[in-house]
DNA sequence: GACAGGGTAA
DNA sequence: CCCATTACCCTGTC
């Protein structure tokens, strides 16, 4: 039906793994198999030359892979653009190779200056750039060992399909940042930040040394070696504690704590404990009589701890776990040193420096380590609250919480899942790990309803401990112990509050909190969400996001407003075992008319945003693909982030749709109707779909226009299908359609927000044309005048934008009537009457300049093809 | 309870 | 590449 064309470099080899799908023709599987095939003997030949020993060769049938055939794995992946052939070549003669440069490590610094940029081959992310490792002598058993480490910047790549894959990639995730995993290969790179996540998570430096050499088909270079020992040994040695409401940095080592003293932002962070202290024991004094009178429930701390216990040990180690469980599981002598009073040093700083002491801590190599020793915490009351004995954890969610609960205290960090894999789950079952009070901090009220509902589903907590904190309901527990749900603007809020928002505010402040829970933890660098941390005294913190990145570069300030990432899980892999939805992902290139392409070109940049979106081809692939996919019987959600576009396609279309402005009754009353009419299967949505509108019954996505390059939005809109509830049909997929004007900005923006996908093991299919879409019936725009129609619209629509900066709303009266129209804040209104009116002029000055463009066309098409390619490669 | 208005995030 | 656009939350008023 339809017709793919391997046309850029950045199109991907890869097949879908079911190809029963129409838009995924057959002829580009074809040539993947040519290419798998000619693969396949590059893995033989390689394998004859270096498998001389004959050991290890037990897992011939997974077709390992030599270091050798790397470029050529790699350039099947999905980020992939040019073979490396410069060092195949070179590694397929290595035996040579290796008597040359095993001797000469200062090879690395020279080849780094020496080889012209120029020549650098475009490989997944440089990984091989100019330097030439063939002198790495390679193990005799390097067949079953999956991974490769780059001695020069710490890069390791990890053959997936090795029989130790499984476990080399938990340990890696652990000790490394994953860069890009597509099928074949993965990438991660060993960086000072990942490192610390490393030794937070229990792990040292012999440890991490010991298992990478075993799983490194190379030994291990010195220079990572010293690389890894240089940057976990003053790890772990700075603690921040909180007592009494109160936060302390400590230290096992007088020299380190003399060393922070004299630090030039540290040292003046220090305040007075003593004075802090009487301060505070008048108040502490009051509320401690009353407490006492209140309850004398805590007193079984002892049956605490063992259902703790308990529920830490039904977390089953497997197979990774025992490759180095002996340093996970256990703990060291650090619990003495906790024991043992005498030997810690510590001073107090105010709870506004704890950002900036962390921060600098982060600088100055020494982070430092939040740990919450939970279980014996006496001073904080225990909550009542445990897992419903049906609640099932799936084995990626333990596999999290492992990482957290490691050592049997509660880490600070980050887990990051994808949507739809139950990030709510994870925190619950870390709350009822913990069992102390908990703060659940949320983007939206929306989901702040979602968050108590999950508690009160899943676990044992009674209604009465569980309070609401937004800007519709300000409640507290009444109880010693609860939780609270809010929002992040609620709690970040600096403006004058109302009288109840005050007191829920003191109430929270005041009081020192077990655990909080962050969700879309992303959010929380912005300049206004980051106080929040600070604000709440919470001994563990956990964030929760699916997609850990930002378009800023305020993404590592979460490692020390939060901690570091303990967990990422791949999303392939959870696909590939049901947990979410298996997506096809296709991007349609959709040319633009010659009408609407030269407006285009002589508009400038902001007006041609409205161009691409509204060109009529890209209007018709939408009309070709909901009708397709309705027939099918998916339901389609088309997003829109333009409203004016929205609103145009979709009364065009005469589909419901949903923006900011329309009030919440419909919004109800749409998603009801899209969830159980079998007559409404298609909405559009504007970006308010994008978070927080769970809809379990969409299985198909079209994306109409977007947010320039945001990853983040791209994500979670791929997050909308992957709860599909049809999920685990057999053969099941769900559909992801970007439409893209071609050669526009859209092509370039498109490929930055796919980036993120396809790091997580995406392909994006480019379909460059949709076969039947021209004998469709009542296609729209079919005839020149209706595309010069809607071009006069487009064009009238953004002289209406210009307009209004002068000043003059004046005709927003017009509306075209409908409570819809009316309701709107948009401006995006058009006349009846003005379209008739324009008819003739306009299409006259038009007709003149357009045939003025000749020239500009001329100049700006390579540049824009140029630009074009250029962030191809990017 | 609806809505305008201010502020903030992406 | 940054700014504009969009939406959302909170508050206060009718």
């Amino acid at each position: 039906m339809a017709e793919t064309e391997d046309v850029t470099p950045r199109t991907s080899g890869k097949i879908f793994p079911e190809m029963n799908d129409a838009f995924f023709s057959d002829n580009e599987s074809v040539a993947t198999d040519e290419e798998n095939d000619d693969l396949n003997d590059n893995v033989v030949q390689v394998d004859n030359l270096h498998n001389d020993d004959g050991d290890n060769n037990d897992d011939e049938e997974y077709g390992e892979d030599s270091f050798g055939t790397t470029p050529s794995l790699l350039r099947k992946s999905t980020t992939s653009k040019r073979t490396n052939r410069r060092s195949r070549a070179s590694q397929n003669d290595s035996e040579t190779a290796n008597k040359l440069a095993a001797k000469d490590q200062s090879f690395l610094h020279s080849a780094n200056s020496d080889i012209p940029t120029d020549f650098i081959p475009d490989t997944v992310s440089g990984m091989f750039r100019s330097h030439d490792f063939s002198y790495l002598k390679l193990r005799p058993d390097h067949a079953s060992r999956p991974i490769w480490i780059s001695p020069s910047d710490g890069r390791i790549i990890l053959e997936s399909f090795s029989p130790l894959a499984e476990q080399a990639q938990d340990f890696l995730v652990t000790i490394a940042e994953p860069i890009s995993r597509p099928s074949h290969m993965h990438e991660y790179k060993i960086t000072a930040y990942s490192l610390y996540a490393a030794v937070s998570v229990g792990l040292e430096t012999a440890d991490i040394l010991s298992v990478l050499d075993r799983l490194s088909k190379v030994p291990v270079a010195q220079s990572i070696i010293d690389f890894i020992e240089g940057a976990t040994i003053s790890y772990g040695k700075v603690k921040l504690v909180i007592k009494h409401n109160r936060y302390f940095v400590e230290t096992t080592q007088a020299d380190i704590l003399q060393m922070l003293l004299k630090d030039s932002i540290i040292g003046p962070l220090r305040i007075d404990s003593e004075l802090q202290q009487k301060k505070q024991d008048d108040e502490e004094q009051k509320k401690q009589s009353i407490l006492k009178a209140k309850s004398n429930k805590n007193r079984n701390n002892t049956n605490t701890n063992n259902k703790n216990t308990k529920n830490k040990d039904n977390i089953n180690p497997d197979d990774v776990e025992a490759m180095f469980s002996a340093v996970v599981g256990g703990d060291n002598e650090q619990d003495d040193e906790d024991d043992d009073i005498d030997a810690v040093h510590s001073f107090e700083i105010a709870n506004e420096s704890v950002e900036i002491v962390k921060k600098r801590c982060q600088e100055i190599d020494y982070p430092v380590l939040e740990e919450y020793d939970f279980r014996n915490d006496h001073r904080n009351p225990d909550l009542d609250i445990d897992l419903k004995p049906s609640t099932q954890i799936r084995p990626y969610q333990e596999k999290s919480l492992s990482k957290m609960f490691g050592n049997g205290r509660a880490r600070s960090g980050i887990i990051v899942l994808p949507c739809g894999a139950g990030k709510t789950l994870v925190g619950i079952t870390a709350a009822c790990t913990i069992k102390k009070s908990v703060i659940v901090l949320c983007t939206s009220s929306v989901s702040v309803m979602q968050w108590r509902q999950q508690f009160l589903q899943w676990c044992t907590l009674q209604p009465e401990n569980c309070a609401v904190f937004t800007s519709d309901n300000k409640e507290m527990f009444q109880t010693e112990s609860g939780l609270v749900v809010s929002t992040y603007s609620m709690v970040a809020n600096t403006r004058n509050r109302s009288h109840d928002s005050q007191k829920v505010m003191d109430f929270l402040t005041g009081r020192e909190w077990g655990f909080i829970i962050l969700d879309e933890v992303h959010v929380v660098p912005a300049a206004m969400f980051r106080r929040v941390v600070s604000a709440i005294a919470a001994h563990a913190k956990l964030g929760l996001t699916a997609t850990l990145v930002r378009e800023d570069d305020k993404i590592s300030d979460l490692n020390f407003l939060i901690g570091p990432k303990l967990y990422e899980a791949n999303w392939m892999e959870l696909s590939q075992k049901g947990h979410i939805a298996n997506v096809q992902c296709a991007e349609v290139w959709c040319p633009m008319t010659a009408e609407f392409y030269q407006e285009y070109l002589r508009e400038s940049a902001r007006k041609r945003m409205l161009l691409y979106i509204m060109n009529p081809t890209k209007f018709q692939a939408c009309q070709f693909l909901i009708q397709y996919h309705e027939r099918r019987g998916d339901k389609i959600i088309v997003f829109s982030d333009n409203v004016y576009a929205l609103q145009e396609y979709a009364l065009k279309l005469g589909k419901p749709f949903i923006y900011g402005s329309t009030p919440q009754q419909e919004r109800m009353n749409i998603l009801q109707n899209f969830q159980y009419n079998d007559q409404i299967n298609t909405i559009f949505l504007s970006k308010v779909g994008d978070t927080s509108i769970d809809l379990p019954e969409a299985t198909c996505l079209i994306q109409i226009s977007s947010h320039y390059g945001s990853r983040r939005q791209e994500a979670q809109r791929l997050g909308r299908i992957l709860r599909a509830k049809r999920r685990n049909d057999e053969g099941f997929n769900a559909f992801f359609y970007s439409l893209v004007s071609k050669d526009t900005q859209e092509m370039y923006y498109s490929t930055k927000r796919q980036a993120f996908l396809v790091d997580q093991g995406y392909a994006f299919k480019v379909i460059t044309h949709l076969h039947g879409m021209e004998n469709l019936p009542n296609l729209a725009y079919a005839s020149p005048r209706e595309r010069r129609e809607l071009l006069q619209e487009v064009l009238l629509k953004n002289e209406e934008a210009a307009g209004l900066e002068i000043g003059d709303d004046a005709d927003n009266s017009i509306g075209r009537g409908g409570n819809l129209y009316k309701r709107g804040k948009s401006k995006a209104v058009r006349g009846e009457g003005s379209l008739a009116g324009l008819a003739g002029g306009e299409d006259m000055a038009y007709m003149e300049y357009s045939t003025n463009k000749n020239k500009e066309l001329k100049e700006h098409h390579p540049l824009i093809r140029k630009m074009y390619y250029k962030n191809l490669k990017k």
